[in-house]
DNA sequence: CGCCTTTATGGTCGCACTGACTATAAATGG
DNA sequence: CCATTTATAGTCAGTGCGACCATAAAGGCG
């Protein structure tokens, strides 16, 4: 609530809390799903793969604590933070998550496409962020392990009655490449011309580029080029299939 | 993250947080989707409705803070609340959204049924919980009203993927009710040879009763009782009309 | 140059689900 | 007994989707 304080109830009183927030950043690269982690300088846990993120400052609002700690712990551009869709996923609060004290952490999710420069090109620190496919992160700092599962639940989700999938394609995308996405992510092989159908069918998800084509790497008919379109929701839901994973 | 602290970080150096919980809990009554608030007994926002919660303690976690508080502040039997199915909504953390300090606040949602004895059995205070149609809620302290609002929009959007519907029903009831809960969330008309249809065809969403049946309310043909089956997941989905309201 | 491979794109067919609607059963109140 | 009310059963057409098949347009290679 914020609600009733408790009688004669003094801030500095309890023991503080710390807040902070995490972020589970995806990428689809080279047909696998990968996340962006960084690798722990101090203790705890010194020297473990561990999600960005941060303590959240006394004026700033959660969301502005993420932007502001994903550009200063990982090589992403600054532009690309400042417009990224963050999405709230859930705020992880049992209370020895942290060995040092009582800490509270609001985590984030976002999609990203693939970058041109990866994040090599970096902060500029010894140990800046990479991408590792996500199913060789080994054990992770903290308790994000799970807030990482978390997520991959989540993005697998939305992607289902979301428009979401365009975030992780650059710009410009053929549908393949949009395929490509959903089966990553999914792991599962989509049926191309139903795919297609779908998606041309779903107004304002997808819109094509008049013209533009792009070889697919050499062999085959170039592809069209489409753009993300204004929608945002999906009616009716793309339903990710049950049986057969890739 | 709980990344890596500040040079020379001290926990006590910084103005402190403070964490707590806010709780939206519905029932649907009398046609009506109500939720459970309390009138504020101290300042700020002294007077005003408000949904229950409180401040999280030094061990406990934001869940274990959300069934106390509950439990204190409202009338719902111990019972209850100790089963409730809780979900996290969002974690509210805007720098000025409570006047006296930084309080970062985790929403919780939750659904119970219509209570034979109403809330006024209530805890024993004179600002006992109340239930409130969602339509008449005036304004409410602190940034709540918008934290009822996402809520809303949340179950609003459940109902359709999920079978948490029943949450709204007591442990036996018929499928008349159940497309009530239905109708009073979205605010729609269903038809009702084809809810029926819907429920019973997804395995797992109502078991039927052997044999019973309850009177509805004296009129027409008896209703067969219903529990709540195993399933959590509604496969496809039950999609929100679009067009007609209520 | 002709043929094969590869990828994009276009279309067909049948099934399952859904929305709109009609019909029957079982209770109550006059 | 009949009208009313509510539950339950069934029908029928349209739609979306999965599983296919077919064609178009590029490059590679003999």
């Amino acid at each position: 609530m914020t609600g009733s304080i408790p009688a004669g109830y003094d801030p500095y009183a309890y023991e503080p809390f710390a807040v902070t927030v995490d972020l589970a950043v995806f990428t689809v690269r080279a047909g696998q799903l990968h996340v962006l982690l960084i690798r722990r300088a101090q203790e705890p846990h010194r020297g473990a793969w561990a999600l960005p993120g941060g303590f959240v400052l006394p004026r700033e609002s959660a969301e502005r604590a993420a932007r502001r700690e994903l550009a200063e712990e990982t090589g992403l551009p600054a532009r690309l933070v400042g417009e990224l869709h963050l999405e709230q996923l859930r705020t992880y609060s049992e209370p020895d998550r942290d060995p040092r004290m009582r800490v509270v952490s609001i985590a984030f999710t976002a999609l990203v496409p693939d970058l041109p420069e990866p994040s090599e090109q970096g902060g500029g620190d010894a140990d800046r962020a990479r991408w590792v496919p996500v199913e060789r992160t080994g054990e992770l700092a903290f308790d994000h392990g799970r807030i990482l599962a978390d997520a991959r639940t989540r993005i697998g989700a939305k992607l289902e009655y979301t428009c979401l999938a365009t975030a992780f394609c650059p710009p410009e995308f053929t549908l393949g490449e949009l395929q490509a996405v959903y089966e990553t992510v999914w792991d599962t092989v989509l049926d191309r011309p139903n795919f297609r159908r779908k998606v041309l069918a779903t107004p304002g998800f997808v819109e094509a580029v008049p013209g533009a084509a792009r070889l697919t790497g050499g062999r085959g008919k170039p592809a069209a080029l489409y753009r993300a379109g204004p929608a945002t929701a999906l009616h009716p839901p793309l339903l990710r299939p049950e049986g057969h994973r890739r």
